[in-house]
DNA sequence: AATGAATGAGTTTTCATTCAT
DNA sequence: TATGAATGAAAACTCATTCAT
């Protein structure tokens, strides 16, 4: 699992007087906390003694609770986001920049979890914290546009058969990376078997990828 | 949205002394609230409230909040799992079972969005609740044998081209009905466009239930 | 320990309606838990549960809580006054009947540790309930000429030697005889040894014959 | 009645941020409230209201209920082992030394009657806070030792004619000193007369001297 | 920038007691 | 005589937040 803390970072010289130092621990905790939790079940002393400090110090740094929630939620929106960009996918042919942007979906709920603990939990707020941020549209006309681009480049070279919305498309990839992950607890528990161990996730991997591509790749009837 | 109390029961004569109807009123607005705030964000007074009994009541019947919300999770999984039984699946052919299948799922997310909304907070708790109940398990391999039997059909005959495991299926089905709903707030801000109007829902139903038989029909690559 | 309950009292044929029979497993039940835990942390749930018998019939008997707790303490007090009149200390020579009477003050408490407990219990209310009924003073009155006539009746054989007044020397032999187990937890744990063995009750017997019997036989200073 | 809290104690300058101060007040009212209730009957929002600090200060400092309860007990057990050993025992001669343990003993019951309260309620619980705090047993590993002292002291003189143990005698001297106090409700009821008072205090103690140093020089049987 | 002390409003839960049959 | 359902008041405890330094 890659919910790991980076606690690992060093803590700087005098790190008493670092606030970007104190910020980032409080928000790795936050995060950790916020995703193990939810909002509601997350505790503010909790994660001050997790980022071991004092926990008036987040209400000086993030004005409250959702502050600092939203704030977490806003990092980690730009993680997934900002990682897609990197994936170039624009300098791959259409089917292979597919594949690995499914692939790079997929692998991305797996190494954070948290990511996927916190969206299902925002939207037991119904948004109410991504709402408030405007930068998150504009990521996401980005994205809408690799996809586009890749959807459009894959129809004219005749591989894509199907003329798909975006959207819709990012929706599908985006459910069949997600559920397996944020439902693992339940449906590890009601068909008594473990969904979380590295062969099953290597084998849902594929299964993935290729109903996906699949689909793209058939004839609509 | 289908998540109306069946307040509109009538009230009993005697109503006052009534403890199965008193039990139903506590575990419709228990539903509600759980599904609208989750575990740790829902109120035990909100719960009886709007049940129009007293809070000791559900002491009293339930034990505590964490036993109402396990008694809302397992009804909530038996309406689903006895709603498909009810299709008789059986006796139609194996294209068509497995559309009404995949429709029965999506329908049933739509219908019973706090079904959905319950699922992930159950999740949050690491499915606490539901590995305390063992009717579940049985439940859930009935399941697995009626889509295996779907599957084992279509391809005998030739009309599925997979060799697909049967929970691995319904992981799949199950992601795409259900996170659509899920995420629906954070989606419907992301992408600036409203999903929950009744047109993008049935587009929305079409595509999956596209993408999943276009990849059951499909010759492995 | 003789706090047993005497369940095994044969159920009358239709114990269903008889009244005697189900006071009776009342106030068994409540002179253990009212002994057990005192008259704030008794439960009356626990009480008509182990009575056997619905909670309502408890406040049918006994008015309330504290009606049942008064005949409770009333049933104890008789209990004790009674042996000591049965031992018919009249018709023995003093130094005997002196004896015989410390010792069944100190088997009486080990017999009916019930009965330890719920007079300390009763001091913390402030004997609010012995206040209240009338017939114990009688009871006492009895008991006050009894050892006042084993003290005259040594004196006058001059095997006593203390001119002491019977409530001053009643006094001293309950302390001896309460206090060890009233207070045993406490002693065992701080002088880290178990004060509740057979053994050990059996010397702590001899020990307070002796202190009494030496001091009433001893010259004044 | 010497339960009085210290209350008198000056209120120092800045008491708002005086946190030793605050649970020294909060200990003085827990002590009064558990004395005259027991454990079961106080109640968390009297002690604070009568420390006069916000009823979450006490969670603060002492867990709960039961923390601050077994912070009371160990307070008080400390005060009259502390008492004792001021007294300098060894530097009197062993009559003298063991007249005045005992008066000691009985006089600190009389000026601290919550003490013998507390020791009621937690026998009431079985010792299950006693039990938690290590330091007490040696405490009395010291008391022992010190009552052991007089006795083998007034043995080698030939003052004391018994060979008894020390615990044993305490556990006497002790009942004599405790029970008085800690029944003085119900003795003074069922005997008609107020055993409070100053002149039968006087009286009483001097019977309990009597009593005790009658019996160690008396000869044994 | 950082801290420990303090607070008020709220949360789950408990409990003796009464109601309706 | 007996019962299960229902209640109101109060209990212990929690929690985000602010104060004083």
């Amino acid at each position: 699992m890659a919910t790991m803390v980076n606690n690992s970072q060093k803590r700087p010289a005098n790190s008493q007087r670092d606030p970007e130092w104190t910020k980032g621990r409080l928000l790795d905790a936050a995060r950790d906390e916020f995703a193990d939790k939810g909002l509601s079940g997350a505790r503010v002393n909790t994660i001050a003694a997790e980022a071991g400090v004092n926990k008036q110090l987040l209400y000086y740094y993030f004005g409250d609770k959702d502050g600092l929630y939203s704030e977490v939620l806003k990092r980690s929106y730009a993680e997934i986001r900002t990682g897609e960009q990197k994936l170039k996918l624009e300098s791959f042919p259409p089917e292979e920049a597919m594949t690995r942007f499914i692939e790079f979906s997929f692998d991305h709920m797996v190494a954070h979890q948290h990511f996927v603990a916190l969206l299902g939990d925002e939207n037991t707020h119904k948004a109410r914290h991504v709402k408030q941020s405007g930068q998150l549209i504009g990521m996401h006309e980005r994205l809408e546009k690799t996809i586009g681009g890749m959807l459009s480049r894959g129809r004219e070279s005749g591989i894509f058969k199907r003329d798909v919305d975006p959207v819709e498309l990012y929706i599908s990839i985006a459910s069949l990376c997600f559920f397996y992950h944020s439902n693992k607890h339940t449906l590890s528990t009601i068909f008594d078997r473990d969904v979380t161990g590295d062969e099953e996730i290597a084998r849902r991997r594929t299964h993935v990828v290729d109903i996906l591509m699949s689909y793209l790749r058939s004839d609509p009837v």
